[in-house]
DNA sequence: TTTAAAAACGAATATTTATTCGTTTTTATT
DNA sequence: AATAAAAACGAATAAATATTCGTTTTTAAA
């Protein structure tokens, strides 16, 4: 008996993440997916039982990869500093390394696809805990200022840099990163 | 004879922005749009040849406001720091008041439609001017750092801090206000 | 090596959505 | 008021796209 092709299914995956960050979520056309995995789009219809479950299956999953990423180093026992800079370049790999994927999970959720969502898997918001802000806050290093716009301080940094790096106009190493963390805690600091 | 009706052709453009909001770029049908504006779809051939002219008329008025609106304060003689605060002040009132615009920008930018308009049209990169950049450069008053990565520092802010108060977490009031001018000031400067 | 179950195919169908077209209604102009 | 030109309508058509189905091919297990 032929088993699924667990090969075939990754590269489903890989294709619509790929159209979706060169055409846009309105860009996904089963046809033109099947051409690039190199099946006939009934195949398609092996692995998802629709586009609808095609797109909100692949959203899942990179959603639950992605909050997985950041369960470990949130409880370091360093200096509050040293922690945030480990968090922060962590999470900039991250989103660097998978840029595409981060950018289809940005368009579904804006999509009509959205609704069709158990709303709880949004992605648990705990990108970057609001605990280790509290931990900041506790020992007056930083700012203090709303949680939440801590909060929104250190996204906005990170995908600001996310973005310089993708466009060339930085890189990862240690110079341009140092510098951008500077602008971050510059802000936040106290 | 009757004439075409201006508030119509302003109703398709309000309503088609609000879908967008509502449901991203791949939400847009055309009888949808037809009920919400109350007429029936073949009406809308009357304003528009098809649905790609709908959108990119749109997309193209949309873009020419929004870079009309940064003309004027570029060139005010007051100090750097006030001059930026002013520039920052009127774009983030713009960008609030036209919230959902924005966005319809933003989604025809990543959308398939874009592939098919002329480049020059893609926004004139100078919503914020470099050369206020360089001005404070020149002053010595903001960090010696790339001007892109000065640029996108600002642009940046700008993009957290509407959110911020779209959000309801913050407001257009004179104090938050002031504590979001500092952070970006607190970032850039020397 | 045979078999049977499922994958893969590709043509056919269904569905959704954009667009056209013939007719009716509206309204500026006379 | 009468007229004529264009807007507006709504039903019909066209186009794009998703999905199904009957058949063939593949392959794991017997």
């Amino acid at each position: 008996m032929k088993l699924k092709d667990a090969e075939k299914k990754d590269a489903i995956n890989a294709k619509i993440v790929d159209i979706v960050y060169e055409k846009g979520i309105a860009g996904v056309k089963m046809m033109d997916l099947a051409c690039k995995v190199g099946v006939c789009p009934s195949t398609l219809y092996v692995y998802y039982k629709s586009k609808e479950d095609l797109i909100l299956s692949i959203f899942t999953d990179l959603v639950s990869n992605h909050t997985e990423e950041f369960r470990s180093n949130l409880v370091l026992d360093i200096p509050f500093k040293l922690k945030l800079k480990k968090i922060w370049l962590q999470w900039l790999h991250f989103s660097v390394n998978n840029f595409k994927e981060m950018n289809f999970i940005q368009q579904v959720k804006q999509s009509p696809y959205m609704d069709k969502l158990p709303k709880e898997i949004t992605e648990g918001k705990l990108q970057l805990s609001t605990d280790l802000i509290a931990e900041g806050k506790r020992q007056q290093l930083i700012k203090d200022v709303p949680n939440a716009v801590l909060f929104s301080l250190v996204e906005s940094n990170l995908k600001q840099t996310t973005e310089l790096i993708l466009d060339k106009q930085l890189s990862l190493n240690e110079k341009d990163m140092d510098m951008m963390f500077t602008f971050l805690w510059d802000a936040i600091k106290r």
